[in-house]
RNA sequence: UGUCCUAUGGUGUAAUGGUAACACUGCAGAUUUUGAUUCUGCCUUUCUAGGUUCGAAUCCUAGUAGGACAACCA
């Protein structure tokens, strides 16, 4: 009870409803259309809707807004209801508003008969250039007086498919002079003759998000209806059409909506680099997507645990990427198992080590987590370490391997190297180094202290995996400006896939599950791509690493 | 040049008329068998101008800047 989080402002208008007694409890909802993937925007606004309901406490209803039936599918449908549940929430009700079909007609009629909607014939162009500008007011049309009678009759044709597409609409009738845009006669219904995910071909007519939002909401009588700035113009019209069909008042409040660096939040841009195969799909790693994060080893914790980071406010806002990658690698770092791979190998040979002899040493799972245990690995004469771990010429404040320089290997001994081999062209192929038998870990008496350790492999044991390393899919930190042009600003070097990576090998045993540390490296998790022959890795984001920035 | 929304360190978010704070980033250091983690310290903030008030980031007015709105999309 001593936790004093302040609150955000939505929270304050609950909680304010609340001691007011406007509430006994609320309701929010969860609305996406199921025309696409869910992305970290909608996380946003998962967490927030969910949220509310669970701290205040009430209920959260999952509802698809599914009043388009041409760009709709089921596919989305059980992609949508697959993420919410990954990220760990439970929906009261699973809901449709094309379930309200029905009522949203009688709606209609009622706002007909009260002289407050009327039917159309006009093209869309027209209806468009009648509506005028912002700062020009709109113009009625003929359309707009005809009697009750005649628009019964006529949207009655309309729903029994007598029109072809584009013939007519209902439109209600408000203020055609109105500052606001949205309140100039908005379209309420409108002729589709397309095959609805769910109701088939019962309907020709479909209503607009404005006619079945707003109207869903009052049917699921949701208290506080939240959704992004960019529906704050339609807010005068939501009160009015309750208003004018008499029924539940529920509410809207806006919130920002989420942008983050260096990448895309909108379903429309995110499906285009899917159809035009700049990504290999919606679960393209590389994707903001919820699947893609999933895919690409996001903890579903990190992700709620960034959407309470960011906040919620009205202004615009521009998140850090590096404030995701915080939440991960906290996360990660708590759980997740380590182990010791070699992405760009360089031999070892340890002169001093008996040929064919090989040895079992141990390590610690994690050492974050002292129930985790550990595991075995075996060395031997010929290792692999990282090319990177080695410099012939040591930079300054260079730590590691180089001539006549010692470092542990991690889990095992301390090694000194002695001989540098090269090929040809002068590049380094092989190294000799001598270990120090008394040094072992665990049981260490050589007295000797060395500052650098580096992880290795057993090259006779190596495990030969695929390692995916992602970067930012946009090499621009604000892509908000660029509208079709974003696509010139796509990262060329998103993805670079290492093939000839070496694993130690307790790495084959692992499940689609596991969350893994490769030592110094970064997170990793399994890829779907996986075969029994070929496990593949995605990096899910690398260790923060200060001997890069200190290199530069 | 209509209406509406917004304006606090580099990025976010608090402070609810009473000493501007927290996180991320950045920088410096300590510890470390991961140059990770952990720990410590530091840098940097109220758009402008008026007004109300004993007192303004907060309230009012004007300006400035950014954004939204003219789909038979949601």
């Amino acid at each position: 009870m001593a936790e004093e989080k302040s609150l955000n402002f939505l929270e304050e208008i609950i909680d304010n409803d609340l001691k007011a007694g406007n509430y006994q409890s609320i309701t929010t909802r969860f609305p996406p259309e199921p025309n696409g993937y869910l992305h970290l925007g909608h996380a946003k606004s998962i967490c927030l809707n969910f949220g509310l309901a669970l701290r205040f406490g009430g209920k959260t209803n999952l509802r698809f807004d599914d009043t388009n039936p041409v760009t709709e599918e089921t596919e989305y449908v059980e992609s949508i209801k697959n993420d919410v549940k990954w990220l760990g929430f439970t929906w009261a009700n699973e809901l449709y508003a094309s379930d309200y079909f029905e009522q949203l007609h009688g709606f209609a009629i009622k706002l007909i008969e009260k002289g407050l909607a009327y039917v159309d014939d006009s093209k869309s162009e027209d209806i468009a250039l009648q509506k005028g500008t912002p700062t020009k007011a709109g113009v009625a049309n003929v359309y707009r007086s005809r009697s009750i009678e005649e628009n019964l009759k006529l949207f009655a044709d309309m729903k029994a498919g007598v029109y072809k597409d584009g013939e007519k609409v209902l439109r209600a009738k408000v203020d055609l002079a109105s500052p606001n845009m949205h309140m100039r006669d908005p379209v309420i219904y409108r002729i589709k003759h397309a095959y609805h995910h769910r109701t088939g071909d019962t309907w020709c007519i479909y209503p607009m998000y404005d006619f079945a939002h707003g109207q869903s909401d009052s049917i699921e009588q949701v208290t506080h209806s939240i959704c992004t700035l960019e529906f704050v113009p339609h807010r005068e019209l939501y009160d009015w059409f309750i208003k004018n069909l008499e029924i539940y008042p529920s509410k809207q409040y806006e919130f920002a909506r989420l942008n983050v660096t260096y990448t895309v939040m909108s379903k429309r841009k995110l499906l285009q680099l899917v159809t035009e195969k700049y990504v290999t799909g919606w679960d393209d790693p590389r994707m903001p997507t919820i699947s893609a994060m999933r895919r690409r080893g996001y903890t579903p914790e990190s992700i709620r645990d960034f959407c309470d980071r960011i906040g919620i406010a009205k202004r615009e806002n521009l998140i850090d990427i590096g404030l995701l990658e915080f939440c991960v690698r906290e996360h990660l770092n708590k759980i997740a198992t380590r182990r010791m791979v070699v992405t760009d190998p360089l031999k070892v040979v340890i002169t001093n080590y008996p040929e064919g002899k090989s040895e079992i040493l141990t390590s610690e799972n994690n050492p974050e987590d002292h129930d985790s245990g550990s595991r075995e690995m075996p060395f031997s004469r010929q290792l692999y370490i990282e090319q990177d771990d080695f410099m012939e010429v040591p930079a300054k404040k260079y730590f590691r391997l180089a001539p006549g320089q010692m470092v542990r290997l991690k889990s095992a001994y301390i090694i000194k190297c002695e001989e540098v081999i090269k090929d040809g062209s002068g590049k380094v192929t092989e190294l000799h180094c001598t270990y120090v038998p008394e040094s072992k870990s665990g049981s260490d008496v050589s007295g000797i202290n060395v500052k650098g350790v580096i992880h290795w492999v057993s090259a006779a044991h190596a495990l030969p995996i695929e390692i995916r390393q992602y970067d930012r899919l946009f090499n621009i930190e604000d892509l908000s400006a660029g509208d079709e042009d974003f696509k010139v600003h796509i990262n060329p070097n998103s993805l670079t896939v290492l093939n000839t990576v070496f694993a130690e090998p307790s790495l084959k045993d692992a499940t689609a599950e596991d969350r893994f540390q490769f030592m110094r490296i970064g997170y990793f998790c399994l890829d779907t791509d996986s075969t029994k022959d070929k496990l593949v890795f995605n990096r899910t984001v690398t260790l923060r690493d200060m001997w890069a920035k200190e290199k530069k």
